[in-house]
DNA sequence: TCTTGACTTGGAGTTGACTCCAGAGGATAT
DNA sequence: ATATCCTCTGGAGTCAACTCCAAGTCAAGA
């Protein structure tokens, strides 16, 4: 696959693509005899990985030692757990926290539709 | 309250607390005679509320829309409101999202746990 | 053959959100 | 009274994560 195919594909840019491959993000990807990107299904995994990964929040320092670890083969394996656990906790922590915002959102705007009729009806702000 | 007070009861620098009052993204803070921010508990509350939507995500940029509308008075209740509503889908979107990757990443994990396993058991790595 | 267009690299520039700094003014402690 | 703090302002610097750019290569089409 091309780098445009999997720009287009993952919706990412070509620019973060390489940006990525540069930084070790994902894994580096074969050229052909021109020198040109030609993606595998497993690069693919990785972009997609990444692309998952950083929408959620992960940091990329984060990601990139979780590929370095993984390309260092199975000496790591317990390493990568302990890495995916705690960026999972983390995940997590961040979920709730976002979950009680949410919340307090949807009590402000409870309380902007009720001043809303107030108003339309011409009634007095409640005290307060 | 001086700003001393302030970063301490909400854990943000004082420089953010300056930071936050340039922007616009909490009202102006009164000073005494001497130039010293006397931080209001009307003041306090916005500083709870920018950190509170600043950590569930929402843009700087909004925020310092919402004051402004706040400020401009009642006539822009209904414009505040869609503001909110807006902000609020796109935090459920966040989380929504955030979810299914912590589901990912529990899925992972669990993989590991059972690679982890076999290890020990000295047993073959099953195929794919 | 010449041009067009996709791709390459290394490096510079941008954006959002802070964070730090220098220089100055008051207040407090010795 | 001098030193030490805390605060002020305006502006510069930093950091993560891209995003853009210039100069060059190569393949394919007119």
């Amino acid at each position: 696959m091309t780098i445009t195919e999997v720009s287009k594909k993952y919706d990412l840019s070509q620019d973060t693509l390489r940006y990525y491959e540069r930084i070790g993000l994902i894994p580096g990807v074969n050229r052909n005899k021109s020198g040109i990107r030609d993606y595998t299904n497993e690069d693919c995994k990785w972009v997609e990985f990444a692309k998952c990964m950083r929408s959620a929040g992960l940091a990329i320092e984060v990601l990139i030692e979780y590929l370095a670890l993984f390309e260092q083969g199975d000496e790591t394996i317990a390493a990568r757990k302990e890495l995916l656990i705690e960026q999972r906790n983390r995940l997590a922590a961040r979920i709730e926290e976002m979950q009680s915002t949410l919340k307090r959102l949807d009590g402000k705007i409870q309380t902007y539709d009720q001043s809303v009729l107030i108003r339309e009806k011409g009634l007095q702000w409640p005290k307060e």
